[in-house]
Order: C-alpha cells, then structure tokens, then sequence
DNA sequence: GTACGGGACAAACCTAGGTATAGGGCCTCC
DNA sequence: GGAGGCCCTATACCTAGGTTTGTCCCGTAC
C-alpha cells in the first residue's frame, strides 16, 4: 500500500508521511488513495494500538483520526500521544461528533476537526497544514536539542559562569558572585564559547534563551 | 450595575474586567450576578455593535460571547476585533451551535466554547483562563511597545549598526560591511547602547531578539 | 600509585570595546 | 544665516575580553 519500490532503503529525505487511523476500510482506502494522489506517503490503521504499536517517524507527519475508534477512542489516543511526548499533528474526521468533544480537541491542538462527509480539499488543506507545522516543530527540536545536548556537556562551574555571562555581567562581577579570580572566569567563558559552539557573545546569549537560562528579558527602567 | 463607587476616577489597578454580549437579558443578568460574585468587574451589551463602541479596555480583561447576536454574529465579531488588532480573549456560549463554528472559533484562538445551559464552574474557569491568558499579553505587549519605541528613535545608522553587532560581528567587521571606520561604529555602538537603555551586549541581543531583527537564531554547526 | 579531569589561579601578552575631545560636511527648519 | 541633527573620522587613552603557559590541589577510576 505504501511501497514505491525505492532502491535506497534509507533515503527517504524528508518525504512527509501521513498516518490513518480508521476502522472503516473503505475509509481507509479512500484517504490513502486520496493523499497519494497528491504525492503524499501514507500508512494507514485499522486500530490505535496498531499505531501505537509502529514507530515514531522521523520525518515530518500528521495523523488523521476518527474519533470513534474501535479500543481506544480518537480523543483518548490524543492524550495518550500527548502524554508519551509525541507531538505529530492530529487531523480528527467525524461522523457523530459533538461541540465538547471538538472543542477539547482543538484545545489539546488538533490542526483541524472535519465531519463528515468530509470534501477533498477540506482534508488536502489540513493535512498540508499539518505537515507544514511538524516540519517546523521538528526543525526547533533539533536546534534545541543540539544547543541542550552541548550546555550538558559544561561542567556545573561553566554553567555557573554561563548564566551570569549571559545576564550580562562583566567578568570580574562574575567573578566576584562566584567568590573566584577574574582570570579564572575568563578561563572558563573561553571553555564555554567552545564547548557550545558559539562564535560571539551574541551567540551564547541566543543559545541561553532557547534553553530558558538565566532569563531576565528585556527589562524596561533606566 | 458595575458602578463601583470608587472616590478615585483613576484607580482601577489592574481590576479585571469580564465583558458580556448576549441579546438575552436574563442571561446578562444572570452572568454578571455570577462573575460579580466572585470579586470580577463587569460590563454587558446587548449587541456587538455595543460592544463595540465601548472604548477599549485598558486592564486584563476577557469577553463572553454569545454566537447567535442581533446583527454581527459572535464569530463575525469575533473576526472583527482581530482586524481591529484587539486580541482580547473571548469565551462563547452556545444555545445551537455546531461543529464547523466551533472550530472556526477555536482555531481563531477562542478560550472555550460552551454550551447551554452552562455549568457555572465551567465558564468561571475559562474566565480565569482568559483572563490570565490576557494579563501575560498585556505584559509582553507593555515590554515590546517600550523597547520597539526605543529601537524607534535611533537614526538610521545606528539601526544599521545595531542589527550587525547583535548578529555577532566585531566592530572592525561591522565597519567593513557598512565602509565605515571602525571608530565611528564604536561611536554609535555607545549611542545605541544609550539610547535602548541597555546595559550589556547581553541585554541588547535579547532586545533585539523581541523585536525580530537581524535574528540568526542559535546555529547548530561548527 | 599514577593517570585523568575538574577546579582554581598567576604572569604575560594581545585584541576588542568604549569614551572624550575635536573636527568637517550636509541638510533642514526657523 | 545660524542652530541643530545626522553622518563621518582622528587621536589619545583606558577598560574589558581572551589566550597561552605553567602550577597546584583534589578526588576517583584503573
């Protein structure tokens, strides 16, 4: 259903993938041949466990649920996924919806809500929309995590020196907070603009932001 | 009926208000009697229209809508105030709503989307919500408005200079790019510097950062 | 026990950042 | 036509930032 015969079993590149999670199989048909007629890669479920049960993609993806699902509903699933730290999108369609039921799907971040019968374009749009945030989730993941990953590499010293850098101190009131000698925070600034990669001060400031250091956002006295 | 007696014209604090629109004047009655029990300052209308001549309200505050209103409609008005670049926070109440106005409602940012009849702790809790949700906006929006109406007072060199040296170059670099001296930069850098009312490079980056300049967010090579 | 990493510091040295003073050119508003 | 703003630069001087080399203490892992 979703093989196209790629010789390169790894190059993928960022080709997005839809999930369908439906225990009509018509449906089911229907979506996948819908979305791969827009060149979309698509894998679809008959059941929630059976998603749970593949693995997390490493591509952009959105998923489309039916609410009522056999086991486990569509709302449930959500939360479940919400609570297991996965964040893919959720397209929810349904067929006896009611306004609660939407309204905690749209506040848990569903993309969209559709009932059926549900028009071409309706979905195609979503979907699109879909992908294009998870694209944009997943490119903030991996800057943060890289950014996450080098600050783990400072010793607890460095990260000492770092907050009060970043907030703006001199080196010698540094230095003073910390009890050490102004030379020994130079030292330690100088390990930390190479351990994260920094090229300037304006660098590692931007970093500190992203991993919500030392925090104290523009302030507005003076 | 939200007179206050209040001897000073001026002080309000920051007293939330929660403003009601409904066409039904038991249930503007019945709503303020509930929001004013637990301590909220209230004002009702009877129709957008209303709502909308009414000026602007300067502290936290939050708006419940009915969908179904003589002449504009919740969602029209809805729709209205995000034109008008008025992003309080809005609650709906519905008698005969349905899906697809929920999620028009809910994607244009709504706090809820209740349905009657209401359970009072449900709207009070989103009334918090809203109101909470309004009172960060506020704060944010105070911190932006200052520092952007300082970034608006530099010449247009010094914006020049500034979007450079946040992006992590030397002076001497900054020069170059801009065929000026390296001193007359370090001129403007101090006026810059005087100007936004920042303290250290740090300060200025971050202030930047609110602002959307010259914003090369933290890299991930080396 | 010794090798290793973290923590801390010093002297020497160099570069980058920043201020004050002074000056010139240009344009606009009154 | 002069006052004031922006733009640009130079000299002189001082402070802050940053590297290198070398030294010492401490704890722990092998």
């Amino acid at each position: 259903m979703t093989e196209r015969a790629e010789p390169a079993p790894q190059q993928d590149g960022d080709q997005p993938i839809v999930f369908i999670v439906d225990d009509d199989a018509s449906i089911r048909r229907a979506l996948t041949n819908l979305f791969e007629s827009v060149g979309l890669k698509v894998e679809a479920f008959g059941s929630a466990l059976q998603l749970l049960h593949a693995k997390p993609p490493e591509v952009p993806s959105c998923l489309v649920l039916d609410i009522r699902l056999p086991g486990t509903s569509g709302l449930d699933l959500q939360s479940d996924l919400a609570k297991a730290n996965i964040h893919t999108p959720i397209i929810f369609i349904t067929g006896h919806g009611d306004i609660p039921m939407t309204v905690r799907a749209m506040k848990s971040g569903a993309i969209d809500f559709l009932t059926k019968p549900v028009r071409d374009q309706d979905i195609l749009d979503a979907v699109q929309a879909a992908i294009e945030r998870d694209r944009k989730r997943r490119e903030l993941n991996r800057t943060v995590s890289t950014v996450r990953s080098r600050f783990e590499s400072l010793s607890s010293r460095e990260r000492d020196v770092l907050s009060l850098v970043t907030s703006g101190l001199m080196n010698k009131q540094v230095a003073a907070q910390l009890g050490l000698a102004e030379i020994t925070v130079k030292i330690y600034r100088g390990q930390i603009m190479r351990k994260m990669g920094a090229k300037s001060l304006a660098d590692l400031v931007r970093m500190s932001e992203a991993l919500g250091i030392g925090a104290n956002k523009p302030d507005a006295q003076t």
